[in-house]
DNA sequence: TCACTTATTGCAACAATGTTGCGTTAAAGT
DNA sequence: ACTTTAACGCAACATTGTTGCAATAAGTGA
């Protein structure tokens, strides 16, 4: 019942730390040094946002993507309700913060934000 | 060079039209009632995302869900900037009206805007 | 109205992303 | 060291969306 903790896991929560962008499924694999199968790798990702680790999000293009959760969000893991911006030329997935103002009819229950922008991030619209 | 009309395309815009929530594929599928290539539902959709006659939505379950643009947008049909509410229940994907507020760093250029908060609607919360 | 051009369609095949089943491996507890 | 079972790797599958290509039919002009 509990988690233990092995080698594949390990090296994906320390790449997904020091990356501070979010990375899809082969991101993270062209990024790891070892060889992890591409089952393990979404089985560990899932594991992480089950435990509240990490935070999904679904960008524009239809893919996942995982970022660790900042200490704030700790507590409530499934409302990330930071915005995302993907950057169509690098192709980099990162939590911006601040918060996103919205209204919302009356009745309405919001168990999952996903906010997406996607464009030219600061790096790639100079070009 | 120019556009043609044909049944398929007039069916799939008059059921756009008809219904005020945004249809994914299989949601345009079940609700026709006559029998159109799958090829050819996402041919056409295609379309009318280019010629600015519909906006697309990916929604956090990874699908992609279309709505006919209101007047309003035919304008500036890159950036919707309204948020979409995505119906766990009922499975059902609606335009909420109302601008959302955001601050961004400088820099960043966005094309796009893909809003999406997910839980249950007001038909589903209450049941 | 008929012939012509080519946008649109339907089918088959493919690509990408993500999941499930199952037998094997290896972490953690005793 | 032994046992239990979480986690792994492989194969197979599911879903969503796209591309190539030959056949069809909408618009245009004689």
């Amino acid at each position: 019942m509990s988690r233990r903790q092995t080698k594949s896991q390990t090296a994906i929560l320390q790449l997904l730390k020091k990356e501070q962008v979010a990375l899809s499924h082969d991101g993270i694999t062209a990024k790891l040094e070892q060889e992890i199968d591409r089952v393990t790798i979404y089985r560990i990702l899932n594991r992480f946002v089950e435990d509240g680790l990490a935070h999904r999000i679904v960008a524009d293009d239809g893919r996942q993507y995982f970022a660790i959760c900042p200490e704030e969000c700790s507590h409530d893991h499934k409302a990330h309700d930071h915005l995302h911006f993907r950057c169509v030329s690098c192709d980099r997935v990162e939590c911006v913060p601040g918060e996103v103002e919205y209204s919302l009819p009356a009745g309405y229950k919001v168990d999952n934000h996903n906010i997406i922008l996607s464009g030219n991030c600061n790096d790639c619209s100079g070009k």
